[in-house]
DNA sequence: AAAACTAAAGTAAACGTTTACTCTAGTCAA
DNA sequence: TTGACTAGAGTAAACGTTTACTTTAGTTTT
């Protein structure tokens, strides 16, 4: 394990040949055989060779900025916690690349093209940022698109199977709470309990609470209501789109005079940290997403073709349900 | 304009010296006298230069990374949206001044000592970082503390003034929400409500909002209960400690039938763009503290006594009151 | 007044790449 | 067989700094 990073001339001799071989192979550049470029390639991948990022940049001139666009503010919240999340994880891999992250509001997109010179778009489905940046021909990685090249998770698969696990627990009379219902990534979440429902021929239920400032205070406030109009609630389990619509349905439930989970089981989706300890809930994997992300832009970068990958959910069982 | 930017060479040549004594000029270094050394520094000042940040990394062989220190999760939520805003701006003039930054939840304050070489710390007002880092002698600029390098914003003032103005429209019975009480941003926003309603001779009210996962949601339980237990409602004005709350109170209003402003003011704090339609509130300039944290931050580096500094609040007066 | 020191300045190497330019040897056309 | 061409390799300059080392000249010491 030796401190210093191994350089472009240790390659070099290693391989016995001269630096300008190396960086010819390295960089996908003409001017160099067949033969020897895989052979400087493979060895360079035995020798965990990473090219030091400052040297390039001092060359090139520039800093490889990424632009971390954050998503329609009333529309997706940027301050959504799962956002918060994905921000974080997004800036540590970024900088393990030699990448510099810099976050832009949704309204300052145009400032990105100046600034910066590849973007990650967080909360794309439905907005056309990604026309925009093809147009423009700038290097860009979506997040649930499933477009072009971007990282997707198995959201319809985590509601289904949760659906099914539910169901399994005598659950019989289940409500989806979805937010936003008219963008994709609800539209999969709701879809996986869609298919979920039919296959155990049980009656299919959503509500959908508008888009307020705040998640937890439309669900709770929505709960309430129904918990008025109808009583007794004619629901043994709300199944919400995200965790904090959860926290909303549990408070409301409780304050209706409903046991969590005896009388109502609640389960969100995301498991984020702050809700983690009482939730049921789908896992996201957001290191695994967010290293994803990095890892097309890199390709996208060195001017590979887009492709879309997929990161799996989990379902996590706790005392909510 | 010229788009290339001036280098050391230049500056040299313009003063007639050699570029180590510019660089010894610059960096603070010894071995140049006191008379050239002030001679290229006003000469830099003129021509605008600026060091190349990618040829200092690449001869220091390290990136400078700055560790962006979310506040501790549950306490002072690192989603709320004043936080995400700051975010952004923090990362727009770290970039401008060469610093990578990176965000760390307050769960891995030990990864920054080994992957980052300063940090600004959020949300710092209670807990231990500043002595961890004081201990570690590892360079930091906090925000609201008000000790060491620090960037504080005249809460208290903004608050006051507010006050004053709102019995100047007519209000004589205000309430003051505000939310986990126990930390001192909150208290010097209290404060300033406390000095304006002891000056002008009123009764002092104040509530608090326990923390939970949700603001809104939370001040929207407690209002609505408050609405129920004492009817009519014995405040003519709520000043909530942030936007965040104001929301939740503004809607438990509506939903107890009263009417906002004529039957209840409420009033916010940070004028978040989200809210900023709507709320009278108290603007924070979010700008212009990001900026000023990245100055103290460049100032440590350089290894120059801490210091505090202030940014005015502005009061913005809209619908809400 | 010469030797020894020292402060202030300059010179050049180094950091790890990329790339324009040069060299070599093999291929091809005539 | 020789000259022109070319693919594949190497050499060295460049990017903009910092810094170890050297030089210069002024000051002190004896």
């Amino acid at each position: 394990m030796s401190n210093k990073s191994v350089t472009i001339h240790e390659l070099a001799s290693l391989a016995g040949v001269s630096i300008a071989s190396v960086s010819r192979a390295l960089n996908g550049k003409p001017g160099i055989s067949e033969a020897l470029r895989s052979r400087i390639l493979s060895l360079s991948e035995e020798i965990n060779y990473k090219p030091n990022v400052m040297a390039r940049q001092l060359i090139s001139g520039k800093t490889p900025v990424v632009a971390l666009c954050m998503p329609p503010s009333p529309y997706e919240f940027s301050d959504r916690p799962y956002f918060v999340h994905l921000y974080q994880a997004l800036t540590l891999y970024l900088h393990r690349k030699g990448l510099v992250p810099v976050l832009f509001a949704y309204e300052n997109i145009e400032d990105v093209f100046s600034q910066a010179s590849s973007a990650i778009l967080l909360g794309a489905t439905e907005d056309d940022r990604p026309e925009i940046f093809e147009r423009q021909k700038f290097p860009y990685v979506t997040l649930e698109t499933g477009v072009g090249a971007s990282v997707v998770t198995d959201e319809a698969n985590g509601v289904y199977k949760l659906t099914h696990y539910l169901f399994k627990k005598g659950r019989k009379k289940m409500l989806f709470l979805g937010e936003n219902i008219d963008i994709s990534t609800s539209q999969a979440r709701l879809r996986g309990y869609r298919k979920a429902i039919g296959e155990l021929g049980l009656e299919e239920n959503f509500d959908n609470v508008s888009r307020q400032v705040s998640s937890s205070l439309s669900a709770y406030r929505q709960m309430i209501a129904h918990f008025q109009s109808s009583e007794p609630f004619p629901y043994d389990t709300v199944i919400c789109a995200n965790d904090e619509l959860a926290v909303g349905v549990i408070q409301a439930a409780e304050d209706a005079g409903y046991k969590v989970p005896e009388d109502i089981s609640v389960t969100g989706f995301d498991d984020l940290p702050r809700f983690s300890n009482k939730i049921t809930t789908i896992h996201q994997d957001i290191p695994k997403i967010a290293e994803a992300a990095v890892d097309l832009l890199s390709e996208q970068l060195d001017g590979l073709p887009p492709r879309v990958v997929e990161v799996m959910t989990r379902l996590v069982s706790r005392e909510s349900a």
